[in-house]
DNA sequence: CGAAAATTTGACATGACTCAACTGGAGTGG
DNA sequence: CCACTCCAGTTGAGTCATGTCAAATTTTCG
């Protein structure tokens, strides 16, 4: 279970963890079980835990006044997941977080994220690396929403994120790239055509 | 100059900054002027500079194979402004950054921000401060880019960033929300008989 | 197998884009 | 200080992409 987590940090640091560091490690990350459709978070309530998801697929949405549902964020293996807005801030959720797969997440509260950034030098580093990382994911996606058709967003998302066609569903897609799930499933068909 | 970038330090964190950290923040930030127009950076070039805005307004934008420009971010006093990607990791940038008005900045380079990172604790509080609240707006632009209509996209905007009004021409607000210069001015007549 | 969920499809409505023309104001140079 | 240019903003006409809604079909999974 940790070993998987473990991994993941080596990608960001140049120096190995020392076992002190995985003891630490170890135990502030709790381990969590969802099963399918269970929720992490819910809107109205303070998101406690960030998750790191070692297995699964998970989902982060909003319901406007009308009922529509918005994703704002996908998750798979290696991946985030929890409002960071409400995790630090301590402020009531807007969105709400579930589990399209069954998952094996590691959780980690406030308290123990900053005992970590300050007991685990490797930690702090994968944060900000991991911040760096969102915000250039965060701009190309924005970006993509603002200029580009629907056709275009979705062989780019799935360009980029092959895996994403085969473990999310169609119409939880569509909403991800703020589109129908009828005009995806006509997307779909025209790209199937015209190659 | 300087005194501007320490009052909003001042803003991230409870304990004051000692007078060798203002000396610091001194010696690694070089003052920099740009003239209306005047580019901070170019597409192609590397994001030598991050710059913090002391006067002036600012934007940062892509152009696509159609010519077409897309603004990705604006900026005013108080934000930064720089390509994250390319200044981090070296890589030429896909942006172009210019001055809407005269701007006073500070800029500082990659080498002099790890310095500081590493000698003024208030200054990686404020980094890690700046990303949350970077995330946090970025997932509102992203859910009102795909879910919202023009209407209601300008609406919000102008609620939340009255100045964006006054500072900015409009041709340039409507692309910073993906929406025509056109569709803007109906837009804004429209809000205007409602009211 | 059967119920529920996901996807597809058609008909229709509409919001937003494009293009071009026009207006008005700001800045510049003679 | 006027004439001129340039740029921003407005407006109209026509088009197109995408949304909406409802029904039919297929897939999934208990």
């Amino acid at each position: 279970m940790y070993n998987v987590y473990f991994d993941y940090l080596k990608k960001f640091s140049a120096t190995p963890l020392t076992s002190d560091e995985k003891a630490l490690i170890r135990r502030n990350f709790r381990p969590l079980r969802l099963r399918k459709k269970e929720y992490l978070l819910q809107a109205g309530d303070i998101c406690e835990n960030y998750a790191f998801i070692v297995k699964g697929a998970m989902r982060m949405y909003s319901v406007d006044d009308r009922g529509q549902e918005h994703v704002i964020r996908l998750g798979l293996e290696d991946w985030w997941m929890g409002d960071r807005e409400s995790f630090f801030n301590l402020v009531p959720s807007r969105y709400h977080i579930d589990a399209l797969e069954p998952c094996h997440l590691l959780c980690i509260t406030r308290e123990r994220d900053l005992e970590l950034l300050n007991n685990v030098p490797a930690y702090g580093i994968m944060k900000m690396k991991l911040d760096q990382q969102m915000e250039i994911a965060n701009n190309q996606r924005l970006t993509s929403a603002l200029a580009d058709s629907a056709a275009k967003r979705y062989t780019d998302l799935i360009q980029r994120y092959p895996a994403f066609a085969d473990r999310f569903p169609q119409h939880i897609i569509a909403s991800y790239l703020g589109i129908s799930k009828d005009t995806l499933s006509r997307v779909k068909l025209k790209l199937k055509q015209t190659q």
